[in-house]
DNA sequence: AAATGTGTTGACACTCAACTCAACTTTATG
DNA sequence: CATAAAGTTGAGTTGAGTGTCAACACATTT
């Protein structure tokens, strides 16, 4: 397993990284700075996914990573599988395989070869 | 696009073809009947996609067509997709693809393929 | 027609995620 | 050191989601 920090830590590290304080992060995604304060220390579980999303424009960094560490998926990608029977049907199968990242990576190959 | 029935007219019809009631249903999947009521009637919104489930268990069919009504992910699958990156990667990439049911019936296929 | 089974309705309740607000503490700067 | 900027903390709020409960109505059976 991979050794995994925590999204508060990550956070943190990013928002210092690029010299933001927690207030300019605040504003720029529309929520208390207090917020920010909590989440990056880990009292609180971290934001909606969109949030997230908005975090890390402001932030100038994928969104990958800091989604992954929280489980959650953005309202635009859960929207689209979950009206989505074929999509679902999908989903269930890969589910009780449970496949590998490799796995993964190849069907994600096999999609950009069906264009 | 096609043409959908309500949430509701579909429950009802199937729970009607097993020849249940709404009592029945309700207690196998531990919720009150009067909501069971509501909901074939479209007096509230469908019910969380795990009450679907426990709901399609009781009726014997498969949750693929309730679940895509509502547009829910039953949290299984939705923790299984949530955690996995490379999971989620696929789904970005899917997502901008905007792929047709025969596409997603086609990696089905070469998901069974990978074993 | 009485009793029993089934379905409908309105009002209310409970939980949880996702925050906000006000007060305080710590850190950096002139 | 004084002041301001930045960060932390505890308590409270808000809305969406997911139901319950009690009362009533209709349908069926005895």
């Amino acid at each position: 397993m991979m050794e995994t920090k925590t999204f508060g830590q990550t956070l943190k590290e990013i928002r210092r990284s690029k010299s933001i304080t927690q207030r300019e992060l605040a504003t720029a995604v529309g929520v208390d700075f207090s917020y920010i304060s909590k989440v990056e220390n880990d009292r609180m579980p971290p934001p909606a996914a969109d949030t997230i999303v908005k975090i890390c424009e402001k932030l100038d960094v994928p969104p990958d990573t800091l989604l992954a560490i929280t489980g959650k998926m953005p309202t635009s990608i859960k929207k689209a599988v979950g009206e989505n029977a074929a999509a679902q049907q999908f989903l269930r199968e890969a589910q009780t395989m449970t496949l590998t990242d490799d796995e993964w990576g190849t069907l994600t190959q096999q999609l950009k070869k069906l264009r």
